[in-house]
Order: C-alpha cells, then sequence, then structure tokens
DNA sequence: GAATAGATTCGATAGTTGTCATACTTTCAA
DNA sequence: TTGAAAGTATGACAACTATCGAATCTATTC
C-alpha cells in the first residue's frame, strides 16, 4: 500500500485519478461524466508510455487504492475510498499516542 | 514519505519506533524512560542486522517521519508527529472528494 | 470481415534498493 | 589511556523496479 505510492510517477498518477474521479456520493464511478478520465487521458499527464502507465495502474489496482472498470473501449479508473480510509485509520492509530 | 515506509523491514521499524516513544503531551522523547528503546533494542524486533536498522533508521529520518538524539552512548529516536499529521492531511484531501 | 482506437502483455535493460561484512567513530568506565 | 559498548559509514552484491519498444488483445466502426 505504503509502496504502491512509493513510486512518484505512480505517485502522481494516483493522484491524476483521484482528480478526474471526484463524485457525489457513492462514488463508484458509474457514470462516464463522473469517471472522469480512461487510462489514455490519464497518461497525457504523465510523461511516461503508455505501457508504464497500464503498469501502473496494475499496481495501484493490486494495493486496493483503485479500481478500473472496462466501458466499451476504454477503461476507467478511480480511486477507492476504502483503502484510503483504512490507511487513514492507520495514521490515527500511528500519531494519537504522539501528537495530542 | 511513502517511499520510506515501503519497505516492509521499514515500516516495522517505524511501528516498533511508535510503540517506544508513546508519551504523554509533547512527546519529543526527552526522558530516557519516555524514549523507550534506543537503536540497539528497535533492531532487536527486527531480523535484520544492525547497519541496516541504522540505514533504515537514517531513511525515516531524511523522510521526517523520526527524530534522533544522541543521549550518552545510546541513540534515542522518535517519531515526529507534524510529518504523520501532514501525511494524514493528505489523504484527508484525497478521500473527502471521495467518500462522504 | 478488415481496419482502427484504446489498452495490456511480453521481453529486455538501466537504475534503484535492501542487505550484509567489515571497518570506523563516539562515548563512557576502569 | 586503554578497553568495551553502541551506532554509523563504506563497499559490494543480489534482488527488485521503472521504463521502453514491439507485439498482442479487445471492442467499435465501416
Amino acid at each position: 500500500m505504503f509502496k504502491a505510492l512509493a513510486s512518484p510517477t505512480r505517485l502522481r498518477i494516483f493522484l491524476r485519478v483521484a482528480d478526474c474521479c471526484a463524485s457525489d456520493e457513492d462514488a463508484r464511478c458509474v457514470t462516464s461524466e463522473e469517471l472522469g478520465a480512461p487510462v489514455g487521458e490519464i497518461g497525457k499527464g504523465v510523461d511516461v508510455g503508455a505501457p508504464t502507465v497500464s503498469h501502473h495502474l496494475k499496481e495501484l489496482q493490486n494495493a486496493g487504492l483503485i479500481t478500473c472498470t472496462r466501458r466499451g473501449q476504454q477503461v476507467f479508473c478511480c480511486i477507492d475510498p476504502r483503502t484510503v480510509d483504512l490507511l487513514r485509520g492507520f495514521l490515527n492509530g500511528m500519531s494519537q499516542d504522539q501528537a495530542e
């Protein structure tokens, strides 16, 4: 999980996915417009080739940080709030002993 | 920062430091007893050699996740709550768009 | 069915990282 | 001042990772 966000490129990709995937409540990225950007679009923001983007997205998927679904020719990705919550919970447990 | 926590061994070390460094308010690890464990003690919990532990502690320091101070022959480390807060803030910004 | 667009897989390679063994530095005690 | 204890620095090596180009796959359109 930390490992998945360790690579600068991958983190950038993750942030880009997060950007493109802002929605109302459920945030499961069902509607195309809510989905934001497909893989190709994500790749444009990062200066690496398509295979590399694909590779990183898979890593993020394996870590449970994002979920991808194919819709026609395109694959849309969005972040998984549950995993992010998990991570945040971890940090809370960490510094509740420390700060305050 | 994420990178610093990416290695399993380093994460284990980080958690161990966090464990040993639970204190009242300021949590700057001034008193020896509050400090918990010195470097050597930390190493005992992890099955790697002392040089490796030292190496990882330095990485954690560079990332700003822990602070180390020498007290006599021993070096005591404790986590830096500010950096952890920063990390948490980052995650909040992340999933406030997503969840809820 | 062929052509096209979007995305992934495969193989290779350069670079990074985790670990160790050894040697060194710093601090305190005798 | 010598000796021991606690950590750290250095150099080396194996393992991993990020990246790319080429080939392949999947779905759409003609």
